[in-house]
DNA sequence: AAAACTAACTAACGTTTGTTAGTTTCGGAA
DNA sequence: TTCCGAAACTAACAAACGTTAGTTAGTTTT
């Protein structure tokens, strides 16, 4: 009975293996190193695990459901556009901190996937941008957003949440509710006094 | 007198290296899939180079002090403070497009830099930070900015750039005088109507 | 013409890699 | 206690890695 692990000795090897995987990429992490982390020889993992390539796969994949989901949650309330806006980026910002290591490995490693999961990861990306796309037009053309370049709008907002992975750290004192404001309140408004 | 190559084998290596690195990471490139692209042996590359991680090296830091010095001249420059940050928006695309995969490599690859040659780079890039920061409270000192809060600024502004990178094509038919003018419109003004 | 240099080659080195096979350990159910 | 399956171990594999050694052909310098 003391015995049954809460979390299961799979979930620790995924954990381990986002957190390593972000540090040394995934070209540079061995399965010994992860091994080590774990606290087992390197042919254990393979009693849990099919393969280097699977850790991957799960970490990459699990993680832009995630996102798919709280995107079409998003889009599905009943809530203005900059109101829609805005959620995205606190979402955002809530998954980069609540699962920073595999949030990294999605953003920083997706390249190494095998051809075919490469594919489909490409395909689900093109999907999301395209969703996110599809607010901000909608979002122009009710006149709640200036008459942008939509693509440029995208990436713009998508990568201005990037950094926040590599900058946040509760160590800065300032929560992530007030990050999202700020973040949101210049992508929103601009810089310009 | 024919044979004399305008651009040197090592200027090759180098630019080949670079889209290598790029494409396969620091950690996934071989240095015998570079010589299949250079052209010669993997053994050869030794005569011209001193190791793989010399590349990287050299890749990094090379276009890091290119960006050095654009800041310092922009900083230098008598415009205002929107002007300066709209000015560093334009050469952070400029870089980006005429120099695609070696930004890409700094970006990317640092982390794979040997120790000594990690500090260094942190330093400068600490530096380059730091450098840009000073504009853009300067420029809520004189009131041109909006009292926000600096290093969310900055940040916002440096990752919004480095999409780019993976999003720009001259086959989208977007100039790099258009693109840096609706960055920094978004950056400066907002996306809200 | 001799000597030195450049830049390519082939072959091999010692490691490290992901992974497999076979064996042992051990906690819980019967 | 006995048994069983899960999960650990040790040992090893073949492939790939960065790099070195030794050599050779062609060019440049003296």
């Amino acid at each position: 009975m003391p015995s049954v692990p809460k979390i299961s000795k799979r979930a620790i090897i995924l954990r381990e293996a986002a957190k390593l995987f972000k540090e040394k990429g995934f070209g540079g992490a061995t399965m010994r190193d992860l091994a080590e982390r774990v606290g087992i020889e390197a042919a254990s993992i393979y009693n849990h695990i099919r393969s280097k390539d699977e850790l991957l796969e799960e970490i990459c994949f699990g993680i832009g459901r995630k996102y798919d989901e709280q995107l079409s949650e998003i889009a599905a309330k009943k809530i203005s556009y900059p109101e829609k806006i805005e959620a995205v980026i606190a979402f955002h910002i809530q998954m980069i901190i609540e699962d920073a290591n595999a949030v990294s490995v999605l953003n920083n490693d997706w390249k190494f996937l095998n051809s075919g999961q490469m594919i489909e990861f490409k395909a689900m990306r093109n999907e999301y941008e395209k969703h996110l796309a599809a607010l901000i037009s909608k979002g122009i053309e009710h006149g709640a957003f200036k008459k942008i370049n939509v693509s440029v709008a995208l990436f713009t907002i998508l990568s201005s949440l990037r950094w926040v992975e590599l900058w946040y750290k509760p160590s800065r004192g300032i929560s992530k509710e007030d990050l999202a404001k700020d973040i949101s309140a210049i992508l929103m408004n601009g810089v310009k006094a």
